[in-house]
DNA sequence: AATGCACACAACCGCCTCTAC
DNA sequence: TGTAGAGGCGGTTGTGTGCAT
């Protein structure tokens, strides 16, 4: 039925990607630009399908991805926002802008789940044993009785619905603007668009190529994707373990010169997620997410929030 | 040291949405 | 207005790695 997939084509690559094409994807898209995947392949050479490209890009190679273990606060945002959103990943995403969707989903499907499981099973085993006492909540009891943090928590995820829905919006509410007061009447070469999130990325694709391009006879055309997807791995990984240090990372880093033109800064500065700017969108929500207090001031009690506020569970 | 298992994550697949014609 | 194609998204799978036995 329908068309068949664009990677059905024979000759396409499939696999892991090695470090020789990254190089050439991001070669390709430092010159063109990101979009329009579908002339990727035909005018890279890269045997590999549009999407491959788009997602490698989008999910490794795009500057601005932090990578390591997510942090707490990043951990209750993605459960609150699950909770709000259900699995839409790339709205969460949002929210997120050094995490990818994918980072996320996979984040969520390993780690978070599993948590809130078993703080599901947890509370239920207790609160088994508390309806045995007459105190069904007893374990995460909220300074607030069940009922009225339950309307709280009604009327905070309506307005933070219809807050997420205008930061979703095309238009961006004027109330986000509050925080950057220079940007809202000046000409926009005054107003100073926040620091690319994705420089340290950046710098990372630099190193990748770096590392790359001083271990030449390493590679070998012959070498078995496996053996290349291992050391793309390990070459990525050590440039990536860097991104979360290093803020400051410029694409014009690279001492070797002209792979990773400084010129090239200006394209990732306009290729970037929708809506990407986190303060905006921690101003926004951070309260709410975050003030862990107003329901009794403890993690279980936001997990509890997650798992019992919403008809997503 | 060898094996099995669980975990993490990159990548693929298929469906949906958007847009140009 | 309908259709085809490109891009986007979420679910799922495959594979490498680390740990326990």
């Amino acid at each position: 039925m329908g068309r068949p997939p664009c990677c059905d084509k024979i000759g396409v690559k499939k696999g892991p990607w090695t470090p020789e094409e990254d190089i050439i994807l991001v070669s390709y898209i430092q010159e063109h630009g990101p979009g329009n995947w579908r002339s990727v392949p035909t005018n890279t050479g890269l045997s590999r399908c549009s999407k491959s490209c788009r997602l490698r890009w989008t999910n490794y190679l795009r500057p601005g991805i932090k990578r390591g273990s997510f942090t707490d606060q990043e951990e209750k945002l993605i459960i609150h926002l699950q909770a709000l959103l259900g699995n839409r990943w790339a709205a969460i995403a949002s929210y997120l802008p050094e995490r990818t969707d994918n980072d996320i989903k996979n984040y969520w499907n390993t780690h978070l789940k599993k948590k809130l499981i078993k703080m599901e099973m947890d509370a239920e085993t207790d609160g088994e044993s508390s309806i045995k006492k007459g105190a069904r909540f007893s374990k995460y009891q909220p300074i607030i009785t069940k009922g009225q943090w339950e309307r709280r928590l009604q009327t905070d995820i309506n307005m933070a619905k219809q807050a997420l829905q205008e930061a979703l919006s095309m238009e961006k509410p004027s109330f986000l603007y509050e925080s950057k007061p220079s940007c809202s009447s000046h000409s926009s070469n005054s107003c100073q668009p926040p620091p690319p999130t994705y420089a340290s990325s950046t710098e990372n694709i630099s190193k990748l190529l770096q590392n790359w391009i001083r271990k030449p006879a390493q590679k070998s055309s012959s070498d078995s994707d496996r053996a290349n997807s291992a050391e793309s791995t390990q070459i990525s990984g050590t440039a990536n373990s860097t991104s979360s240090e290093d803020k400051t990372g410029r694409f014009g880093d690279n001492k070797r010169g002209n792979i990773v033109s400084p010129e090239s800064c200006s394209l990732f500065q306009v290729e970037s997620k929708p809506s990407l700017e986190p303060e905006l969108h921690f101003s926004l929500f951070e309260t709410w997410l975050f003030d862990e207090n107003y329901v009794g001031g403890n993690e279980s009690n936001m997990l509890d929030m997650a798992l019992e506020g919403t008809e997503l569970f």
